[in-house]
RNA sequence: CGCGGGGUAGAGCAGUCUGGAAGCUCGUCGGGCUCAUAACCCGGAGGUCGUAGGUUCAAAUCCUUCCCCCGCUACCA
């Protein structure tokens, strides 16, 4: 195999808060398939992933979990390279933001940046949250009040350190501008252009005083580099950087990285702060950033107190690591999110691998073993419809190659999965059992089952870097190797005479829908059970009472100016405009009001009507959405937001004054 | 008018740049076959290509109007 060079992938780094799902699981294996794929193509690979480990989150989570900073990432950067290692992901390099040199270099870097003037001292200004010890943004607020807790929020200020951003932004306008295939899909592209580098950057606060887990500034140790600057940072110090220049001689050969995948999410992180870092130190920007959509659980969000998330290890004790493999390459589009669900997965492990692929390999051995002791040989009896079914087979490489070229990952395994629904339909065309009944024809029935695991050998050398196990699997069964890529375009390899094995095994057995919902519906039913219990204690000692701001002392005139009644809601529609909003019509003794309430989130219309509710019923009419409210519900509301409706505990009429 | 993406058969999508008979996968219905994991192969039904207008011999595709969904909107790891 000809050598093409490096190839240079990554991962974004896991955040190491706590054991990823299924969607966040889906990156290393997409990166897997792509470095496989890569070094079948004759590329010499270098593929680091790892763990991202810093942060007043994980300084919480340890100090709840009663453990240092250094314990708790220790636990769950294990936990996290396990289920790497569980989804068969052939990463050269795990590198964790706590490894020392990682750290060293973070420092050096730091310094380089600040004695180069482009890392500043001044003054962090937001809107502080005191208990939370967070700062927030205008736009983070949740009603002009702290996200996390509900609480009111100040103007403050904290000593920082910032990088001036500004200062790079028309060099990186004019690479992007020259550079069409740096930011992947193209859509993001325009994203990042119109909302952050046109308006003009702003600098970015590089350190934090307010919490201590973190790799501390070195020549200002009440600081330590907060977040990008450590976390983005992995992609060189993986590879031996040195901010002094000593560089390792695998820096030299695999820098500047040919591919960042990472999720959607933090496209601006990689496609703006990254590659300004990468200027102010002089170094090369890397050749392509692709922001990959998410996978998303399509019944009901996951959560963790529901106990339905789907972590990757489940999925794998389900149905087993390919099929995993399989579903979440194949499930993804390129650009638009995708969906994963248990009814799903059965849906496509069967049709696909099951029905296609499995059952193909397994009746052409069948028949191999049946008609000719397994021995596949090939009499050269031509007929006119093989010439198809060799153009398929020989050219599907190219195919697969084009698909790839652009990271199409899903279209890639469609049109390999195309050559086995070809060489099935081969099959019904060539008629073998037809062919067995009669002597003559015997040496064109070799020729067809030679054909076939020719085929057959030939995808399921494709499939290598996306199933590796099965393509093993398929090569061992046949009783010979896996071919590389340039030996894909020839047709009629397979050793003449060789013995295919005499015992198929099954490569995917068909499930029933119904047996794996049932048993999928056992497990959660478990899990929650063995969650509650512990979230109940967390909540008893926790956050069982809430304090809010008091409010001055009225007078019983004031309250005697507000009219509450007992409504009744006779009918409720979403309002189609707002996230938040439902419109009900509200019964209160004989007459109708119209109210608007922020509620959606946590009712849905259906389940409005029929309930009877607290109003406010003498409020000044207002517009909401454009649509009058004449009134307002009353809702209790807890720390994180959450709304109960409030009810009169016995039955009363619509109407009934509340007083 | 903040920016961007999208609305094509029951579901999920391609096709739109470069206008020229509406396609793929799953499901569904009917047929074929029996080597195989009730599988495989063939065929049918099912779409006013979001809406309203325009350009053209010809529009899913180009232009304009409006409606609806989704993402981003600044220091979140």
């Amino acid at each position: 195999m000809e050598n093409k060079g490096k190839y240079y992938i990554t991962t974004a780094i896991a955040y190491t808060s706590g054991k990823p799902h299924i969607g966040n699981s889906y990156e290393i294996v997409l990166a897997d398939s792509i470095a496989r794929f890569k070094r079948k193509e004759g590329y010499d690979v270098f593929f680091q992933t790892g763990t991202d480990e810093h942060g007043q989150k994980i300084e919480l989570k340890a100090a709840e979990a009663g453990i240092t900073p250094k314990e708790f990432v220790d636990d769950v950067a294990g936990t996290i390279k396990g289920l790497w290692d569980l989804m068969d992901t052939s990463y050269d390099k795990f590198i964790r933001t706590t490894d020392d040199y990682h750290e060293k270099q973070v420092q050096k870097i730091f310094k380089k940046l600040y004695d180069k003037g482009d890392i500043y001292k001044g003054a962090y200004e937001g809107l502080y949250c005191t208990p939370c010890e967070s700062f927030w943004t205008e736009s983070q607020l949740k009603d002009g009040k702290c996200p996390d807790c509900g609480r009111d929020v100040k103007p403050a200020k904290e000593e920082a350190y910032f990088f001036k951003m500004s200062k790079y932004a028309d060099r990186l306008i004019e690479h992007i501008n020259t550079h069409p295939e740096f930011i992947q899909p193209v859509s993001r592209k325009n994203e990042m252009m119109n909302n952050f580098l046109l308006p003009g950057l702003q600098d970015l606060c590089v350190s934090r005083t307010s919490f201590k887990w973190g790799i501390p500034v070195d020549f200002d140790d009440r600081h330590v580099v907060y977040v990008w600057l450590d976390a983005l940072t992995n992609y060189i110090t993986g590879i031996g950087y040195d901010a002094d220049g000593n560089h390792d001689d695998m820096y030299g050969k695999n820098w500047p990285a040919d591919l960042h995948l990472i999720g959607k999410d933090i496209i601006r992180f990689h496609t703006i702060y990254w590659p300004i870092f990468l200027m102010a130190l002089d170094e090369p920007l890397p050749k392509q950033v692709f922001g990959h959509p998410w996978l998303l659980q399509g019944d009901g969000k996951m959560s963790k107190s529901k106990g339905n998330v789907i972590y990757a290890d489940d999925l794998v004790e389900f149905f087993g690591v390919d099929a995993v493999r399989y579903f979440v390459l194949h499930e993804m589009p390129f650009e638009n999110d995708g969906t994963i669900s248990w009814e799903l997965l059965v849906e496509r492990i069967n049709s696909d691998l099951a029905n296609t692929l499995g059952n193909l390999v397994n009746r052409t051995i069948s028949m191999s073993n049946k008609y000719f002791d397994g021995v596949v040989s090939n009499k050269g009896v031509a007929e006119a419809v093989d010439e198809d079914l060799k153009a398929v087979a020989t050219g599907t490489l190219d195919k697969v190659l084009a698909k790839m070229e652009t990271l199409h990952v899903a279209d890639a395994l469609t049109e390999i999965f195309a050559l086995f629904k070809r060489c099935n339909k081969y099959i019904d065309e060539t008629e073998p059992w037809v062919l067995a009944k009669d002597d003559a024809k015997k040496d064109r029935l070799a020729t067809v089952l030679y054909n076939l695991t020719e085929g057959i050998i030939i995808g399921a050398s494709l499939l290598e870097s996306f199933l590796p196990t099965t393509a093993k699997k398929i090569a061992q069964q046949l009783n010979t190797e896996l071919r590389d890529f340039d030996k894909l375009k020839e047709f009629g390899l397979y050793p003449d005479g060789n013995k295919v094995t005499d015992a198929p095994e099954i490569l995917f057995a068909r499930l029933k829908e119904d047996e794996v919902l049932e048993k999928v519906t056992a497990m959660f039913a478990e899990r929650a059970a063995a969650a509650a219990p512990a979230e109940e204690t967390a909540e008893n000692c926790g956050n069982s009472v809430i304090d809010i701001e008091p409010k001055e002392e009225i007078l019983y005139d004031d309250f005697g100016k507000m009219q509450f009644q007992v409504g009744e809601i006779i009918a409720c529609e979403e309002v189609k405009k707002s996230k938040k909003l439902l419109c009900s019509q509200v019964r209160i003794g004989s007459s109708v009001k119209q109210i608007v309430s922020g509620i959606k989130q946590y009712y849905s219309a259906e389940e409005m009507v029929g309930k009877k509710v607290m109003v406010l019923v003498n409020l000044k009419p207002a517009t909401l959405a454009g649509i009058v409210s004449e009134g307002m519900i009353l809702c209790a509301e807890d720390a994180e937001g959450n709304l109960a409706l409030m009810v009169p505990e016995k039955e009363m009429p619509a109407g009934a004054e509340i007083c």
